[in-house]
DNA sequence: TGTACATCAGTGAACGCGCGTTCACTGATGTAC
DNA sequence: TGTACATCAGTGAACGCGCGTTCACTGATGTAC
């Protein structure tokens, strides 16, 4: 039974990877069970196999893509303010802003998580906290707890222009509106604390 | 037959003023047809002898929140710096957060317009042109379309900062990054303008 | 090694329900003469 | 002023469809002896 458990927790994997760009592209309201488990090559029924409810797979693949966007962009960037940098010209790109379900999770959901179950805004929560201590880390090396704050208001300055930017339909407008976001970003970076 | 049309203009009105509410607390998705007419004291059935489809709807009352967002809250600021932090510190108070459905129909509902049909996210570009004027008449009255890229940034930040505090499950931390994107917003209306 | 049985992942039809939309109809209010 | 008719806003049942969820079942793979 080993094998089978094995592949059990592969096809499970997968089902979490597809479901969090199919939510990213279609929204949660938007993505149906038949859906999700058809992009992972299954049927419908087989979600309670794996999962008690929609819900739970939805708090589980936010939390999984949370999870990715720190592993994959966060934790590979430079210490300190370089990596930092790094990360919004790279947030910035139109590339993240037109390849939607390969983006970021926070761009993509965070108005639908804000309405969702307390599951999902807890899991969102948990990975948000991780990935700002991964810019609080690198904002004040010497004392990140005392940057939370600050990583928050990145993160939501982050998300929020570049949904902005997706729903612009003058495509000029949303393209300096990326350059802007990058200034912003690295205006507050740079920025002695306001009071 | 007077009377009766003024009688219907005004029923519209109401349709629309409460697909409004109902949108930015239910979400485009989560709110359906019946429910919207009965919001306004009407049967779904109704609904298209206003509108040609829910589409429709959902894009006027999309294109109503944001003028009713720039005639209450944009227009009515002072002119000059003095006015934008005004309107930032109304934006960041915890009752701007607390009461989705009085609130900015860009934090409610950024991410699923930029996911919505060409007509919806034309009359929210149309809306937030408008928006950004009046930002922009305030950063720089001597030539505000200057400043339309550096209003345009002030705007997605201010709508993505409040969804993270509304997403968050950690009330204090949200708490802290509602004064931290007040701190955000005067420091990017102060600054000299990074390159 | 061969056979009987247990366990497994996955299927897909069916459940009740709400979706967006259509349309024959109601009843109140207006106009015509 | 009274009566016949037109126009109006709104109703609510019905359409086909997709939703989330349940469950009896299949067939492949494992274990027992």
């Amino acid at each position: 039974m080993r094998y089978a458990k094995e592949h059990k927790q592969e096809t499970k994997q997968r089902i979490i990877a597809m479901a969090g760009r199919r939510l990213k592209s279609n929204g949660i309201d938007g993505s149906g069970v038949a859906t999700l488990m058809k992009d992972a090559g299954l049927t419908n029924g087989t979600l309670y196999a794996y999962f008690a409810s929609k819900d739970e797979l939805v708090a589980t693949a936010v939390a999984d893509q949370m999870r990715a966007q720190h592993e994959n962009i966060v934790a590979q960037a430079a210490p300190g303010r370089a990596g930092l940098e790094q990360i919004v010209r790279w947030y910035f790109s139109p590339e993240q802003r037109d390849s939607i379900e390969d983006g970021c999770p926070n761009a993509a959901l965070l108005d639908e998580i804000a309405r969702s179950t307390d599951s999902t805004r807890q899991a969102y929560t948990d990975g948000a906290l991780v990935l700002i201590d991964g810019f609080a880390a690198r904002l004040a090396p010497h004392d990140p707890p005392s940057a939370r704050p600050k990583a928050l208001g990145l993160l939501g300055m982050l998300a929020g222009t570049m949904q902005l930017s997706r729903a612009l339909t003058d495509r000029q407008l949303a393209d300096q509106l990326l350059e802007q976001g990058i200034r912003n970003a690295l205006t507050l970076l740079d920025a002695e604390q306001h009071n």
